[in-house]
DNA sequence: CGGCTTCTTGATCAAGGTCAACCTTTGTGG
DNA sequence: CCACAAAGGTTGACCTTGATCAAGAAGCCG
């Protein structure tokens, strides 16, 4: 990663921090993740922010911007675990285990939050509620992470892109990134079939299967999902409990 | 889950705490932990230690034997999301997030640790320590999460299997129940095909396949690894580095 | 206007699913 | 201790989904 100069953003004046789904950060804690905040970095498309193997990476948040977070499996292809919206946490690994498995690679201009200032132990000393808030929103990855695996074991192609679709679209509505039925979704082929395990031929037919049943649509890097219901019902979507909040640091 | 009686495990005279894969406790650790620890229960084969939806599960250890987190999928299929075995925690989930989205049944004869004296959150307050260490064991738990994905999606039958004996091989090793190159695998066919997506024909077949190769059999619920190195190659299963300790209750 | 990369479409192929028969082990009641 | 039932496991034939190979069509930028 290459660091380029960013306007720095103090923490007090966090946009992203305000937006309800953040659970709201007391006086003290804003103090202590403003002194753990030591840079603000931004990162061109296509570069990598991490590289798989990578020891001592400092603890980032993406503040802007899209990344992809992926491994190399058999036979060298790509596979993209996540990818990583503003918000979402980049290396948390690297800070507790001391180094992390995978690379995360920027997508679209980002940027990111870095800090170094404290380690995570300070914090989970200094500021249990919000520790605590940080381990819940590990189970609820983990929840996300069961969701898939049952669907990629159960379900077809549709019903991948269907889950795709809706989780990024969901994740992006919370954050205030979306607007009606349509999102960003700054995505080539080539990233959306890496991510659910489909090879780019296949998945340009079950876009295309999509968009003639007129359930969904890629237009110009975005989405459009224009029959929700039916889209849903192909994964067996749960409906929307209110999200509960997210810690952010 | 029909609570039946079992025998009182006090934490302080706790055996499986005491295997060098567990962080040692301090004494205050302890006293909290024996505090929180309510009940030890046994269940049956097949018994059901959790369903689906269950809210306010309290949390809970599995002490001995094994048992399995599943959900069901698209078409009601079963799909098994990991094994829990002695140490693991399990319905974390309802502790923090109200209700657990999977089920847990136990395969053998199990008997679990049950945890209500104290809330997580009073844990986190009291003992940042035990905190951070269980925090860090969701990420390693995402670790290999990840690396099932990405398996998933560009190995083949074979990988599966390969990742699946030597990922469970190397967890009961750790706790000290293996024995040389041979574990003890109480699963039916039905069982390892859930797990890894497979239909139970196929399943059949990928093993026989493993058996004629010499490389891994399963005989009278035991698994043998004949042949590790050329099993490991199958799914580029990195070497052990060897594995930080894991928190426990 | 070339010369990229990305995307789509078609034809063929293979891994693994499904269906069906059969074999083997485990268990149960007489 | 045997007879028979039920569950679990294996094997074979056929079919489906999605991968692979190959050729064009669209964009995109110099």
């Amino acid at each position: 990663m290459t660091a380029t100069n960013a306007e720095y953003v103090q923490c007090a004046e966090c946009v992203l921090r305000r937006k309800p789904l953040f659970r709201p950060l007391s006086d003290a804690e804003i103090k202590f993740v403003a002194e753990m905040k030591t840079a603000h970095v931004a990162v061109r498309p296509r570069e990598h922010i991490i590289e798989t193997g990578q020891v001592g990476a400092p603890l980032m948040t993406l503040y802007e911007g899209w990344a992809i977070r992926y491994r190399r499996g058999i036979g060298g292809r790509r596979h993209i675990l996540s990818f990583v919206l503003p918000g979402d946490p980049v290396a948390a690994e690297s800070a507790l285990l001391g180094k992390v498995e995978y690379s995360v690679m920027a997508l679209t201009p980002v940027a990111l939050c870095v800090f170094h200032g404290h380690s995570m132990a300070e914090l989970f000393a200094a500021h249990p509620d919000l520790a605590l808030a940080l381990y819940r929103d590990q189970l609820e990855g983990i929840r996300s992470f069961d969701f898939e695996a049952v669907n990629g074991s159960t379900g077809d192609a549709v019903a991948q892109l269907a889950y795709l679709f809706l989780h990024t679209f969901d994740r992006l509505d919370e954050r205030g990134l979306a607007n009606g039925n349509v999102c960003p979704f700054p995505l080539k082929r080539a990233d959306i079939a890496d991510r659910i395990g489909l090879s780019t031929m296949h998945l340009s037919r079950t876009l295309a299967a999509l968009k003639r049943q007129r359930i969904a649509t890629l237009i110009d890097g975005n989405l459009h999902i224009s029959n929700r219901a039916r889209l849903a019902r192909l994964v067996h979507y749960p409906a929307q409990d209110r999200a509960a909040q997210h810690a952010i640091l």
